[in-house]
DNA sequence: TTTTGTCTATCTAACGTTAGATAGGCGTTG
DNA sequence: CAACGCCTATCTAACGTTAGATAGACAAAA
């Protein structure tokens, strides 16, 4: 995995995040990253395959964020709200596979897939910290349906305010 | 309002819940209905127009379907609950507005005033029936997150599960 | 020399949108 | 009554643009 390559996931997920799978388009990364659209085709050949690319990065990414977050000592549900707290503040921009879920019947199954990945692995790390399954299910959705709500109306504190219960 | 009217809001508002904003076309939706897609533009001179129609026409049926459950005797949250709840089952789509919100950077400001009116107005309805405001949003995020997880997941149970707690 | 990475140039398909024509219904006017 | 003009709703056809994708040339590096 070359520079650009890696650029052009950066490019791509931040636009996945604010506008989902048929709202970027390899022109638009192709233009962030700059170099033309047959570049990106060379690193990732098809749409879903970079979608999904991006989607595996991000979750691999989130859970090892997590982990560090328990490993420093935090309780898992802190650990988990900490970690989606910080994707928005710090991107301003919807969770990567929470803005694709919404449009799962879009999806190609190779995508599918791996946005599944996200939402399957967070309830089982969740009930692998001693959570029931409603609990964890739970927690996943009201991370996700706070970062929605807060990004949609454009006001973090939204987030804090939706999620303050888990804890 | 016409007969064809209501069922390109239909069409639109399936695909809309099933792809996002930018992953329905006016040929798609013409096509559902049995018509060309200028006739489509005949009586929705836009994309954003139509979308704005859509979400405007969701949110007035969502709270109406609200409020007769309350009229019935149900609490807030529970009516809440039950409507998203019969919105999933019934259509095995996501929320319209939960799937615009989360692609909202590629929303006209026309269609995201729309989406934002069906959050607002929901925060706002929770907390005249009692609620603090953190308990409202959380009301909200939840319902929204767990007909997000429960859609890309195709089992509508994790609704049941991620929503138990409200109740 | 082969591989790697980028370019130019192009393709087909689909997009939202518009123009212009048509057909039928409905009043109003001669 | 009949003729005219307008409104509604749809059609065919095309507009310019953008989409994802591909082929082939070229330079640099291994």
């Amino acid at each position: 995995m070359n520079e650009t390559a890696e650029a052009i996931l950066d490019a791509a997920e931040e636009r996945i995040r604010g506008a989902g799978y048929s709202g970027f388009s390899y022109r638009d990364v192709a233009a962030d990253v700059g170099v033309k659209a047959s570049s990106v085709h060379y690193h990732f050949p098809a749409k879903e395959k970079l979608a999904a690319a991006v989607a595996r990065r991000y979750t691999d990414r989130f859970l090892e964020a997590v982990d560090q977050r328990q490993a420093a000592g935090a309780d898992i549900v802190a650990a988990w709200r900490q970690v989606f707290r910080e994707a928005l503040h710090r991107d301003a921009r919807m969770c990567l596979c929470g803005a694709m879920a919404a449009t799962s019947h879009d999806l190609a199954e190779e995508v599918r897939v791996e946005v599944r990945r996200f939402f399957l692995l967070g309830i089982e790390r969740l009930m692998q910290g001693g959570l029931e399954r409603d609990a964890a299910v739970h927690v996943i959705a009201t991370l996700e349906g706070a970062m929605l709500a807060a990004n949609v109306l454009d006001d973090h504190s939204l987030f804090d305010s939706g999620t303050a219960a888990l804890i």
